[in-house]
DNA sequence: CCATCTTTGTGCACGCGTTCACAAAGACAT
DNA sequence: ATGTCTTTGTGAACGCGTGCACAAAGATGG
């Protein structure tokens, strides 16, 4: 998890020592739920009325006896012989997982991401929905974004409190994500999807998830370069004789450059590996 | 895990059933690695020249022990009664997640979300570079985006192998996923982000990791819903008397799966056993 | 009503990941 | 050199998640 696990599970070490898992369902099922509700939504409009659970979960992309485990936690919703009622379960989980209620959120970062975040349609059509953006700059703030006036962090505090906001999304530069989470949380904000590449501090009783871009490629940067040469592996993957790299990749393999490291010059030190969006 | 898998361990179902972890690093382990890279070039910039686990694991937001495990498996390269050597830490892990490689990428879908991908430094920073940007619209292709021009699918497969692309970035509408991720596996791509919400299917050697940014928000509310009121569960948390949510979050109800359903039927939820740790 | 067939729900075992706790290793002072 | 102090590296225990495999439950047909 990846996911994530994520993903996934996901670790959330922000969160801290104590779990939110109030008595019940568990994360790694949890964090399944919005996939099976995804896939289910779509057999839902093809108007199937029943579906099993290999077939869902083909569909979902898991394991059938995970599925009928993960469901298991919710309650007995399927009959023996033919499975699941479509609709029931898609009300079951929307429930469960609170989407039956409307989430106001706010957005904190109007650059490159923030803007698709706006304009992302896969909030909407789950209950979720935009009470404002919100930006530092004067240059960004009074532009439309999605149909939606960029208003200044200014009146963060007066917003959350007037909608009600408890959940934020923060889009901004590394530098500015811990305060803006502070002041997201004093104003009553109790969890935050943060995008920016940083460690938040949050009291007990915030749910931090993030969402880092370069982290995934960087996992998968390191499969690659597992399946590509392992020529300086001798003795394990003789076994697993698994040889199936149709592709040479660009490879210009480092090949260890030495153990003597010079340090002072690493490597890339240069500066500029922020996000650069919230300038635009 | 992403949670994942996500990431968390992100769960990678699509990968299929042999794990490519040619018994090394665990997977738990190498998606922390790219979290202690970020906080050890922190460091480094500012020529801190030794760091102590502790102090890296705050930084990173992790336990110290987990960290000192994780760096157990990439060899011994701490020096007791001292602590880690920045520089020389940072070499190893850029080493071994295979960063001191060019890896070139294509983006495929220059959207919003394929606009901010393009523009977001994290990529270059890491040994990441920008090979195209795909799009199938002609009233994309030409744009300049980044500094790049967008270019039309058609040149996928040419661009790809000339580059020797390996990652191919997905950020398409879901119903176009499959078939581009198809062309990518087949062009020669052996590792696949995708944003777009659509469960991939793969051939076997070719990695997926997923990033969907409602699924986040989704885990988010389900936690949201349990730190405020369980007013309509019947056998609640009379021991939980954490109530300390002071905003109620606007519970107005949705508009969308109403229908065909019985709320009223009890839930089958009868997990005896309670795991709550006592709240401070 | 009985037999058969399909599919769920779950007990159980296994492996991975996390965390504790401590011995070993090296730095540093005397 | 010797002792003390700091910090690493890791053995071991524990808990969670996963997947197998099967009994129970219900549908269906005769």
């Amino acid at each position: 998890m990846a996911t994530g696990r994520s993903t996934q599970h996901n670790p959330n070490p922000a969160a801290g020592t104590r779990r939110s898992r109030g008595r019940g369902i568990p994360d790694a099922t949890v964090a399944r739920l919005p996939l099976y509700l995804r896939a289910l939504t779509a057999l839902s409009e093809r108007s199937v009325p029943t579906v099993s659970s290999e077939e869902l979960a083909a569909a979902a992309g898991v394991n059938s006896a995970k599925l009928r485990k993960d469901f298991s936690y919710l309650g007995s919703y399927g009959t023996r012989g033919v499975g699941y009622d479509v609709e029931y379960l898609v009300y079951q989980i929307s429930r469960e997982l609170g989407l039956t209620q409307d989430w106001p959120v706010v957005i904190v970062g109007i650059g490159n991401l923030g803007h698709a975040l706006a304009n992302y349609g896969g909030f909407a059509s789950r209950g979720f929905r935009v009470a404002a953006l919100l930006d530092a700059d004067p240059a960004t703030t009074g532009n439309v974004v999605a149909g939606l006036p960029v208003r200044h962090t200014d009146e963060m505090e007066e917003i959350i409190r007037s909608e009600r906001v408890s959940i934020g999304v923060i889009t901004t530069p590394p530098g500015a994500a811990q305060q803006v989470c502070d002041r997201l949380v004093a104003a009553g904000v109790t969890s935050i999807l943060n995008f920016a590449p940083t460690v938040l501090n949050v009291p007990d009783g915030v749910d931090v998830r993030k969402v880092d871009l370069s982290i995934e490629l960087q996992i998968l940067a390191f499969h690659e370069q597992r399946k590509a040469g392992d020529e300086y592996r001798d003795e394990d993957e003789a076994a697993d004789a698994d040889a199936e790299v149709p592709s040479a990749p660009a490879a210009a393999v480092v090949s260890t450059a030495g153990r003597a490291v010079e340090p002072g010059r690493g490597h890339g030190n240069e500066r500029g590996q922020e996000y650069e969006e919230a300038a635009g």
